[in-house]
RNA sequence: GCGCGAUUAGCUCAGCGGUAGAGCACUUGCUUCACACGCAAGGGGUCGCUGGUUCAAACCCAGCAUCGCGCACCA
């Protein structure tokens, strides 16, 4: 099939032409070949023939295949096209909403505040479909807050992204055979910055193009200096409150980034490697050995001690004796400590303090020395010998168990899996190392934990309270120096004269704060001082974004913002740390709502990776289907809080979706006028009803809105749109559109439209702003935007009485339920494109005035010659008919026709009927049942009841005459 | 190991006590004057398994299975 869409390829006109084939049974369909925009570029394209091969492609053989090859076809030509084309649109109302400013927020405005911070995307990386979800989502709830007349404030931005970026600028450096070290600190740091200058806004520019509308005039960035001031600021004021402490601790150490990292930069990953068992000589009791179970054997050269249970029968007795350290050799105590787990292994463990934290803490509590073997890069150095210094850690795996085994000391080895922490920005295993590093005791961790148990703040969904509650019931220091050039520089100052003694982590807690600087300004004598070399984890900036981006009368009107959207990963990293921080700095909660929204991933539920190359290029989708094609498929998507699996097709449903609505629009278009003046317009049955739904799903709207159920709100907008306005509602006015209809009822039928359309529009508009937007201005509904214009208060039929509405509604759908059961029966007769039919109704309504109006309809609709309302009509034998809630529905037939079909749908839904009617009766003959149940539902299944006996004989009667 | 979530049509998912649903895919028909990115008519499901509660269970409860995600110092 590609091969001949490849040929395809070849005979494709330039610009917008496209091939159709005809078949002989004039079915026209579209060619897959064409990229233009008239056509389906669905993967199959139907009706080519498998004899269509690569080569007899000519169109002599097409013709001999009896298809033909046109081009253009001449009914599409002349037409422009007829797909919506979003990018001329989208471009257009961009730029006229920046023009004009529509999404500045004005502080001094009396209407109720409500405000988004974004989470400031990853400058170094393009836009993903993670990005395009949040956003959307975020600018839905925007637009949407607007509409219902709030004033609102949606602050975009970004953050410097200290590892990241650094590494971006120094894999660049590396290119050009530099080094950071080479070019120096400041140097770096300007070279950063002007790598910041020309890549940092692109995502920003991108969501631009989804139709983001934030308010660009106060974009935000971590290192603007307003926001350093307030960094450094916090960290001066937790670090005199005693919050934070310099110390030496056993951090997580990132070799390939030479950086300490924070618990949540560490990831789990499942690592298959080997269990070594070794053995060590006792030396106090030559001859016996000690077997230890270990995954790292390149540390044993920092071993100093042995570990056993120490009411383990098989070891107790050795506690306190020496064991021989194999290399470099030298004895080593055997000590015995609760911690060890006599099951696992041989119940031996090697105690590596320096390299492991289960170890060190074995370490301290029983005076062990420390012994760390590992440069900060990862390879090993002097105290691990000679052999083993400069080696990489893994290479020295394999020699010291190489070296064990040459002793005679490696007992086996055998496969095992474990899980290992690996630095989540350089993937590579984290090294446990002692170091000296800025640590924060959490502020405000009972309060922070409390606003979420309270539900002053709320998660959607609920669950992740949960998470949240566990986390911050077991949160522990956060380790907040880096070991980079690129962030904010820790604002501590050494006295030159004792820096020594200060970096060797000597110093008491006390004698340290005693001795340095610690301000948001350099000392006044800085001769005498040298300032920390590190920086702040970018989390330790990020954590004030909601307030921090504000400044004074900002703050005042919107902060605490109302809503948060983003992604349940950064739960920990991002969104308990803003409650602490601003519970601690601002006496407030950030914000009120939380929505986490799913991880994207792919059709087979894998995570969407640049690594694994699955992931799609946006801007290209949004080419393809458009920015509110691409809102509108996600949208639908998005789950309230599992995960996605991304489809394209959505997007595709969200393209088809834009099409059809402004095919709707068009239609309307080609009617003219409304005839506003019209005094007194007929409103059909079916206009009441559309309007009644309209209204049920307004509210629907409404609802899923406050419960933050997007997938809803998209599906309920679509299914009112496609299924009922577009596929009921228009088709049933046809009839009152065409010239020689009464004039009240044209005009009731264009007024009709023009009010769903209107207030569909307004509901339509936060998901896709911009085709919404083109289609207000088209059909001229208002002076202004509309995305300024409020939304509706009253529903579109509070002008008519209930009474009157229910009764249009059952007749309507009286009438719909008629000509579903008409259109069927033709299909059972293999008549379904034919329109030379009859029907006879014989309902005993059939002299209301009500119907005679809907006859027409039924003929439309249907497809049918004549139909015509007989009460008294016999049915005779031979004639199918069909039971509808608007009564019988007879189809007469000239000639012979073969009924078998129409006999067997008869039969299936006889069947079908007598087991639902054998439910309800047992249901109904369970004393207990009518004992028990509520009385609505037995009157329910006694109706049901009746109702079906009653089709039952109706459809008996049918097949009796069918059989003649 | 603990916790959380999922398991419904071929696929992606909605439904969360009272007659099993949508989109896509599939079948059939359609040059119907808004739309083939379409229209119409169809086919397709013991709602993971086993028990329990209930007049009534896809839905509530318990257990199990499988998958996924968090958290956790088992070397």
């Amino acid at each position: 099939m590609s091969d001949n869409l490849g040929l395809l390829n070849d005979f494709r006109p330039g610009g917008g032409a496209s091939f159709f084939f005809a078949s002989p049974t004039r079915s026209r369909r579209p060619c897959v070949a064409c990229q233009c925009g008239l056509v389906s570029d669905r993967p199959d394209p139907p009706r080519i023939p498998p004899a269509l091969r690569p080569g007899s492609f000519p169109f002599a053989n097409i013709q001999t295949l009896g298809y033909v090859l046109r081009s253009p076809d001449p009914l599409m030509a002349d037409t422009p096209s007829k797909a919506y084309a979003p990018a001329d649109v989208e471009n257009k109302w961009r730029r006229r909403w920046l023009d004009a400013q529509a999404f500045r927020a004005d502080p001094a405005s009396p209407r109720e505040p409500y405000s988004i911070v974004i989470p400031p995307p990853n400058v170094t990386g393009v836009l993903h479909l993670g990005h395009v979800l949040n956003n959307t989502i975020q600018d839905v709830l925007a637009r949407r807050a607007r509409m219902r007349g709030s004033e609102v404030l949606w602050l975009p931005g970004t953050d410097h992204a200290g590892i990241a970026t650094q590494n971006v600028v120094e894999r660049e450096l590396d290119r050009e055979g530099l080094s950071r070290q080479a070019l120096g600190r400041e140097a770096f740091v300007r070279r950063v910055e002007s790598w910041r200058e020309k890549h940092g806004g692109i995502i920003l520019e991108q969501l631009q193009r989804l139709g983001c509308s934030c308010d660009w005039s106060r974009e935000r960035y971590t290192q603007d200096p307003a926001y350093v001031a307030a960094v450094l600021g916090v960290f001066v004021e937790l670090y005199r409150q005693g919050h934070i402490y310099r110390g030496v601790r056993m951090v997580n150490w990132c070799p390939k980034t030479q950086t300490a990292l924070s618990d949540e930069e560490v990831v789990m990953e499942t690592t298959h490697g080997f269990l070594y068992y070794m053995r060590y000589e006792v030396i106090d009791s030559p001859g016996r050995f000690l077997e230890i179970a270990t995954t790292r054997p390149e540390t044993l050269m920092g071993d100093t001690a042995v570990a056993v249970h120490p009411a383990d029968a098989r070891y107790r007795d050795l506690i306190g004796m020496y064991v021989r350290r194999p290399f470099p050799e030298a004895p080593i105590p055997v000590i015995g400590d609760e911690h060890i787990d006599p099951e696992f292994g041989t119940g031996v463990l090697k105690v590596t303090p320096a390299h492991d934290r289960a170890d060190f803490e074995i370490g301290q509590r029983h005076g062990l020395p420390i012994r760390d073997i590992l440069n900060p890069d990862g390879t090993l150095n002097d105290l691990a010998g000679p052999d083993f210094t400069g080696l990489d850690r893994a290479e020295a795996r394999e020699k010291a168990a190489g070296k064990l085994e040459a002793m005679g000391l490696l007992v086996r080895r055998e496969p095992y899996e474990n899980e290992v922490g690996y630095s989540e920005r350089a993937g590579v295993p984290i090294e446990p190392r002692l170091s000296l590093q800025w640590f924060l005791r959490y502020p405000s961790v009972d309060a922070a934990s409390n606003a979420v148990a309270s539900g002053q703040i709320r998660f959607r969904p609920d669950r992740w309270t949960k998470s949240y509650a566990h986390w911050m019931e077991n949160i522990q220091d956060w380790c907040i120096s880096r070991q980079l050039w690129w962030g904010h520089r820790i604002p501590v100052w050494y006295p030159r004269d004792r820096f020594q003694d200060i970096q060797s982590g000597a110093l008491s807690e006390e004698a340290l704060r005693s001795a340095v600087y610690v301000g948001l300004t350099p000392p006044p004598d800085p001769e005498n001082w040298i300032q920390d070399d590190d920086v702040l984890d970018t989390w330790f900036s990020s954590w004030l974004w909601p307030f921090a981006t504000m400044d004074g009368p900002t703050r005042e009107r919107f902060y605490p913002t109302t809503d948060l959207v983003t992604a349940p990963d950064i739960l920990f990293f991002w969104v308990a740390r803003m409650i602490m921080a601003g519970l601690t700095f601002t006496g407030q909660i950030p914000f009120r709502n939380v929505f986490f929204t799913g991880l994207i991933r792919d059709s087979k539920g894998r995570k969407l990776s640049k690594s694994l190359g699955n992931s799609p290029d946006c801007l290209e989708l949004l080419d393809r289907y458009g920015a509110d094609g691409v809102r509108f498929g996600l949208l639908r998507i998005a789950p309230t809080g599992s995960d996605i699996r991304y489809d394209e097709d959505r997007l595709r449903e969200g393209r088809n979706f834009a099409t059809k609505l402004w095919n709707a629009v068009r239609f309307r278009l080609l009617q003219g006028d409304a005839s506003p003046g019209f005094s007194r317009p007929h409103l059909s049955i079916h206009a009441i009803e559309s309007m009644a739904r309209l209204n049920e799903m307004e509210q629907a709207v409404a609802q899923a809105f406050a419960g933050y159920r997007f997938n809803e709100i998209a599906g309920l907008l679509y299914e009112f749109f496609w299924s009922h306005y577009c596929d009921w509602f228009l088709e049933s006015i046809k009839e009152d559109l065409q010239p020689a209809a009464e004039p009240a009822r044209r005009a009731g039928a264009l007024q009709t439209m023009d009010r769903i359309l209107l207030r569909f529009l307004l509901q339509l508009h936060p998901i896709m702003p911009h085709i919404t937007e083109e289609l207000w201005e088209i059909l001229d509904f208002g002076g202004g935007f509309l995305m300024q214009e409020p939304l509706p208060a009253g529903s579109a039929l509070d002008d008519l009485d209930p009474a009157t509405v229910a009764e249009s509604r059952l007749r309507s759908q009286a009438v719909q339920d008629a000509v579903r059961k008409a259109r069927n029966m033709k299909a059972a007769y293999g008549l379904g494109a034919s329109r030379n039919v009859s029907f006879i109704l014989r309902t005993a309504v059939s002299s209301a005035n009500w119907l005679q109006d809907e006859i027409p309809v039924l003929r439309l609709l249907a497809g049918a010659a004549r139909v015509e309302a007989d009460a008294s009509y016999r049915q005779p034998r031979g004639v199918p008919g069909t039971l509808t809630e608007l009564g019988e529905i007879f189809m007469p037939l000239e000639g012979l026709v073969d009924t078998s079909a129409e006999k067997a749908r008869i039969s299936r839904e006889l069947v079908q009927i007598d087991q639902e009617l054998n439910r309800v009766e047992s249901r109904l003959g369970n004393p207990s049942f009518v004992d028990r149940a509520p009385s609505e539902v037995i009157e329910e299944n006694r109706r049901r009841r009746s109702d079906l006996m009653q089709k039952r004989r109706q459809l008996l009667e049918m097949l009796d005459i069918l059989e003649g």
